[in-house]
DNA sequence: TATATTTGAGTAATCGATTACAAAAGCTAA
DNA sequence: TTAGCTTTTGTAATCGATTACTCAAATATA
């Protein structure tokens, strides 16, 4: 194995120091061309490479972000992180991706984690109910960014988009298009997300003199088989609905797949609007109306408030909180137009 | 904000030297009771948090691992790193992600910068034509795995899948299933993967005693665009054929689109078989059938060969090349019987 | 009690780079 | 030729932790 070059191995071999090594390769002015010229010649000889660890160490800059996301492997999350990366690489950062399973106690794990390795910069989509473990990180005076899933907190920067907007809109839609009898499956409210796309729904209904009840709103995780479940359990009511806002695209499909199955015409008879936009949605017989939540504007967003708030020098602290407008993508599960 | 406490702070205020107090934290024999009792107390109460950044350097291991892909919004590649960061997790590796975007001379500087951050490790599915760039990173001892796309190095591991087998068994079961006249959607094969697929679909022909036609092979990308495209081409045929096995998913649904516009009747009329298992792939009407790449497997095996790799001390290189078997998944749109 | 052996803690080097300060060398001008 | 600049280089501290080596104190042994 070939030793690493460091820079006295340069100045042993040119008998001068390391100081003067270090300038050469820095730009630094207090040095004589000759000099320097001889350092970056023999620099690249001996195939030399800065040891950022060292620099990170002695600068207190380790140019490492963390990112922590519920999983990487959802094309949501997946998403953010690509438009985070594309946007932070150029300015010389790495991303460090932690994946916390929706477990809080992994997620106060990583965040202790990712402060030991000096990351400068913590970029989160948040599992956690309580503000406490982000303290910490604010003590450091770390940059804290939350995306998607927010915390409130005194100056801590957030991106989200608007729940409730996207919502309203989707619902707003299907009561533009005839729909008069509009369920939702909700997500667990709990959970921020959910609980503003149920108010948006809710909110919408209200605008435009439509009854809300709660016999049509469901609370059905995201997965096709409990988007049919929730369908049949609706077709049963006395009043049964003929059209959906799903808080999710799987619970949407699974819906479409049910009703299907039960010869009820999309969207003749029935109109399905899901949320995220997942990719399969264009794909499918009929296509599904969703709500896009542009991941690609999160993360860029996230890492431009980020590089902002690190080049803030003045240590004040930058607070922005920013929610982007989701937009309602019709396709033909909604649309008696569009067919 | 906070200066974050040292084991200097720490011997300061208890009248010591940092020495003793790296040995209490360190559970170093060499240390009486009651001071590391003590040393442990005052840490807790200063909110000690060992720097990373300066054990690293010191000892060499930066617990850091760099993994580049393509990019990694695309689930294939999101799903093997979601394997490999749970699977290295555990042993307090972090990951860092690198997105080369095919472009040779980003993965290039991507692999220099990570080099430099001093990682323990590179995990990468190259877009590299050459070697070379690789040689820096086998000349620092550091361990190199590749994963999905190899390339041929002395003493470098992989984990790849069979994609001849992948095309043997699909178009094995195309012809399986009745179908005698059976085209191909070939991805650019000068990428090892795309040539693999071809020969295996050639090899399956031949083993089966249906002529090669080079008619039917079209290279098409990936999209719905091009595989409408290529399927209409085929269609203008004097023999047209009645299945295809397209090496790629998206390529496959836009035949599917393409089919159900001519009022093809699928399977019965014509069968199609995609490679990937992208998650629209099960959804879809009819479902489509697929050779899975198990990139969850391919990324927990990865990490561990990367385990092995610094685990074992003895400084013998140890080069592995983990072959996995793809799996067939038959849906409808190639199984008459299923339907 | 005198010597040998543990035990516990300090000293200082090290990892690799940067940089304030000091010092030496080169140059200018009187 | 020499005081006075400027330029170039060296010295040494620093970032934070670990550890081989040394030495003093405490304990054990004769």
């Amino acid at each position: 194995m070939e030793k690493k070059t460091t820079i006295y191995d340069i100045a042993k071999k040119l008998g001068i120091t390391g100081a003067t090594v270090s300038r050469a390769l820095n730009n630094n002015p207090k040095i004589s061309k000759a000099t320097k010229a001889l350092v970056l010649k023999t620099a690249v000889e001996m195939n030399y490479e800065q040891n950022k660890l060292a620099l990170a160490l002695k600068s207190g800059k380790s140019f490492n972000v963390g990112v922590v996301v519920p999983r990487i492997d959802m094309i949501f999350f997946a998403s953010i992180i690509r438009a985070i990366e594309d946007e932070l690489a150029p300015h010389g950062y790495h991303i460090i991706i932690c994946q916390t399973h929706d477990d809080e106690e992994k997620e106060n794990k990583y965040l202790d984690t990712l402060l030991n390795a000096q990351v400068d910069g913590i970029l989160i989509s948040s599992s956690n109910k309580k503000t406490k473990p982000f303290n910490r990180v604010l003590l450091k005076n770390i940059p804290l960014v939350f995306f998607d899933r927010k915390q409130v907190m005194n100056g801590v920067s957030s991106v989200t988009i608007d729940d409730f907007d996207g919502a309203y809109k989707a619902t707003k839609h299907l009561i533009m298009e005839g729909y008069t009898r509009i369920a939702h499956f909700s997500g667990n409210r709990d959970i921020d997300i959910y609980k503003n796309r149920f108010l948006g729904y809710k909110q919408a209904l209200i605008d435009h003199d439509i009854k809300f009840s709660t016999n049509y709103v469901i609370q059905t995780p995201s997965n096709t088989v409990a988007g049919r479940q929730a369908l049949k359990q609706l077709l049963k009511l006395k009043q049964a609905p003929d059209a959906i806002f799903s808080a999710s695209d799987l619970a949407a499909l699974g819906a479409i797949q049910e009703l299907k199955q039960h010869s009820i015409k999309i969207p003749d008879e029935f109109a399905v609007v899901g949320f995220s936009n997942e990719p399969f949605t264009k794909f499918m017989e009929p296509s599904i109306s969703t709500v896009d939540q542009s991941p690609l504007k999160m993360g860029e967003i996230a890492a431009q408030v980020f590089l902002q708030q690190v080049s803030n020098s003045s240590g004040k602290k930058v607070k922005k909180n920013i929610i982007l407008p989701p937009e309602l993508i019709i396709r033909k599960s909604s649309s008696k137009l569009s067919n």
